[in-house]
DNA sequence: GTTAGCACTCAACACCATCGAGTGCTAACG
DNA sequence: CGTTAGCACTCGATGGTGTTGAGTGCTAAC
């Protein structure tokens, strides 16, 4: 059997329904609507294949007919017809971002709060990867007996500090001059290849080689251990408004996930290319999210390094007007974060 | 009508039971109890004293009995025998906070996490007050055309930057210059203190002006919009687990309410001391968390600056173990990041 | 091929009886 | 006189029952 024009039109009006109401469908709904022009038995009937084919289910004998993943696989690949946001709307979207104080973390910040602000879902924003970041300047800042805190700052304006230890024989300017040289040769490397240049400079560094150790441990550290900070999470308490959360159990298993960043992260896990990704259901890689769709995209900082916001709902998501944001929010954040450049 | 010893034993045990079961107390419950040696009908006119008193409230005729706010704050003023953690909780929870990779706000982070893994209630700490942490150093970095990064670094070891535009006539050497300047002057003043500093500056300063005028205004900014980052909240789903939020909806109001910074900011609101302070359902200043209590207490970073962490729990809450444990946190996180100094 | 009609199913809801935890009161007890 | 046993009473919780109505599948007529 194969899905005609009709069984198309009768689909779509089905997930439609079904996204904004959460209620199971009946015929007669289906037949009342516009556009449709047969009876409640003809759909039925048709509810009937379609159900035999794996688009729809039933939660019981008596109810109306519920979207299988199957069928939103269907709907974001072909049936959805997409919808732009209104001009004003971006207006106020992108007048939220720019508003905050300009630094890096507070356009995330207030990012992730448009972003569930606009969807009414949870939205995730994972900050760019340290790693493809180049780095702009290092300074070394005396805070304590043999106690240093070394500052990278990179291109995007993302600022990194960790507390090292030094020798004690190095006094403020010493370390001044150290970070004058840091900088010199670490300036416009990506982070990523700074082992190279560490070890021809401890190569070459008749002092100081225990201190220049210590910084390029730091360093490693630092891009290995990918930050918690860096995952940034807006309107997780959205989500209980729907249905689908009204058991606390749900919606308490839903927040624990939130609060592991780790998680997070596997779940955003994208390939490099800058399309938006839909995973729908059980698609996406974590248990616990089986029952949640997870739109996502990238956004970019500087020239190569790109970060992703994402937004996670439950499986009746409105994809339309979801992707519609992310899409428009993934350009105005890349926008944006690349004036600094 | 006077509380005698026998009403204060009586009182405890009824608390002490609905801490833990959230159930109102009946009388036969009671007379069961260790260390009480009466029937329940001694008890149930004790009882019925205490609910004339205020203590106690009947939920509807035939149920037993549940403790008032005005009861849990006789509770924490008198009746509440403290415990002590015992010495490997103690171990374990220091462990967390000195594991961290250093950072301050990494700290404050696993501290948070402990806090509430500790205690299953929400924990909230919020970052000391940069006014009163002293500059320990001030770096501008050039990150693009006529824009400059303002890093300052205070004693605690906290950095704080933002994005200023400088005169285009300026290259990173004339930066580095200024930055040595700039950290020569303001080196060891309290940030609130700045402008003064600034003033005379300007007053001297031959060039730069305008420079100089763009840093003011910026560490102004800062000191004034007291920073959304700066609060950090641990275990929001924590209170989902307890009856009173079995109600999706008083759940929903409870994370929206943690999601307001501001909000949080006001209620953990205290005076300079360093006792811990308890907030017993409409005592603190936020109609929201009248159904909640919030116990509070400071941590000292550097000399005379402090921060805030405390616990949002049910009125119900275990207050004995919450105090034990914000106690030793305050000195465990005092004591971390003291050694910066 | 489409649709009206009809019997059937089943969750949701309201209603009701029962149960039991807990109370207040009274009278008896040491 | 304080304490306690006994008892009648209250009322939420629990579980069973009947009703309702949305929705289906099937059949027969258009």
């Amino acid at each position: 059997m194969q899905l005609d024009e009709r069984k198309f039109l009768i689909l779509q009006a089905i997930i439609d329904d079904y996204i904004m109401t959460a209620m199971p469908v009946g015929s007669r709904t289906i037949s009342r609507k516009s556009g449709v022009g047969y009876s409640p038995a003809t759909i039925r009937n048709e509810m009937s294949d379609l159900e035999e084919l794996g688009y729809l289910a039933q939660p019981h004998t008596s109810a109306g007919r519920v979207p299988s993943n199957k069928a939103y696989r269907l709907y974001v690949d072909h049936l959805m017809k997409s919808v732009k946001l209104s001009p004003d709307e971006r207006e106020r979207m992108h007048e939220h971002l720019v508003d905050k104080s300009k630094r890096v973390e507070g356009v995330i910040r207030a990012a992730a709060n448009v972003l569930s602000d606009a969807t009414k879902y949870t939205s995730v924003i994972v900050a760019p990867k340290l790693g493809t970041l180049k780095i702009k300047h290092v300074q070394l800042v005396p805070v304590a007996e043999r106690t240093a805190l070394m500052i990278i700052v990179t291109s995007a304006g993302i600022v990194k500090d960790t507390v090292i230890t030094i020798p004690d024989n190095l006094d403020a300017d010493d370390l001044y001059s150290i970070s004058r040289m840091l900088t010199q040769k670490l300036a416009d490397q990506p982070l990523e290849g700074v082992r190279q240049a560490f070890a021809e400079m401890l190569r070459d560094a008749s002092d100081n080689r225990r201190l220049l150790g210590d910084a390029l441990q730091v360093i490693e550290k630092r891009l290995e251990s990918e930050d918690q900070a860096d995952v940034i999470i807006g309107g997780s308490s959205n989500l209980l408004g729907y249905p689908e959360y009204a058991d606390v159990n749900k919606a308490r298993n839903f927040l624990a996930v939130l609060e592991s960043k780790e998680t997070i992260r596997r779940v955003l896990n994208r390939d490099g290319s800058m399309e938006i990704s839909i995973r729908i259901g059980p698609e996406n890689q974590v248990p616990e999210l089986n029952d949640c769709s997870i739109v996502s995209a990238s956004y970019r900082v500087g020239d190569h390094s790109n970060g992703t916001l994402g937004i996670i709902g439950p499986t009746r998501m409105n994809y339309n007007r979801v992707i519609s944001v992310l899409d428009f929010m993934g350009r105005a954040l890349s926008d944006v974060l690349s004036e600094y450049r």
